[in-house]
DNA sequence: CTCTTGTGGTTTTAATTTGCAACCGATATA
DNA sequence: TATATCGGTTGCAAATTAAAACCACAAGAG
């Protein structure tokens, strides 16, 4: 590969000024796959053949993918728990905190794309199955804010 | 354009047997450049020309992922607001739903692609210029829960 | 009435990326 | 010793993307 791992949005994106609080991320996640390895992370999947099998994927481009995600430091490998020979990919702090923005996707996923009456898994609380609250943005006095109710600004400290 | 408007993804995903809650919303949204195009229009873009001055992208790639973005609902287009012969391109319902959306990764990389020091801009509450509050899960019960707490299920209503 | 400019695209063409398939090395297994 | 499995890498054809040129329409200038 004459290129390290080939994201065209990446040499793109990043040819910008300055990226902004949203396309950064976007540049270190890669593309839609890599958010698909993330979601397979969280759901306990961690080794490469689990993300394929899972996925799909080509294994080249598997291989590419999370190799991105751990130079981006959103996934690590750790010698396999199993003591095999072979090694694990596991979210890091870092990949952990994309949660919500997962959630978010899932929930908007499920409000939109699935008929009232089509089954479909949903993200439940362990502990008694009933299905989590929706995400609100809250502003800082407590308030649930929408995109009308905010601004893209510095901060007035 | 002998395709519609060819994106990789949503052939190569939709092959899998049923796309799940997070694969639906990944199909429709297209890419990258179409979370980059849903920011703007949240930042109240419209109009073609400033999408393409704001990205930087090219002018069919645009056209494609606007006539995407429409076709799946989440965009959709009106007269001109200023009675001129154009069009303008505005978020549908489906569309603002998506805020949480990009209000979690932009919140993601506010935590992790910024130096402290670096300034940059926010999502504030225009009332008061504050910074809005972390997204965070709520339980059903109201306890906050994060990715260990929760597990993807059929919930058992 | 003609010339020029700006907007909003489409078409053409070239470069990039993708995914399949084949291959490879290092264990395990028979 | 053969053979299979895991975790990849490499080569290549095919699909996708992006740059640039082109086009249509409207508005304004002269």
């Amino acid at each position: 590969m004459s290129d390290e791992s080939g994201f065209a949005m990446a040499k793109r994106v990043s040819h910008q000024k300055s990226l902004c609080g949203v396309a950064r991320p976007l540049d270190a996640i890669g593309d839609w796959w890599s958010l698909l390895i993330i979601r397979d992370a969280f759901d306990g999947l961690s080794r490469f053949g689990e993300f394929q099998k899972s996925l799909g994927l080509a294994k080249n481009i598997l291989s590419a993918r999370l190799r991105n995600l751990v130079s981006h430091g959103i996934m690590e490998t750790i010698p396999a728990s199993d003591g095999g020979p072979y090694q694990e990919y596991v979210l890091t702090a870092k990949g952990r905190s994309l949660f919500p923005v997962l959630v978010a996707l899932r929930q908007w996923g499920e409000e939109f794309f699935f008929e009232p009456d089509e089954p479909h898994v949903m993200l439940v609380d362990k502990l008694n199955g009933i299905p989590v609250k929706r995400l609100q943005l809250h502003a800082e006095d407590g308030r649930v804010v929408d995109s009308t109710d905010t601004i893209i600004r510095f901060p007035v400290i």
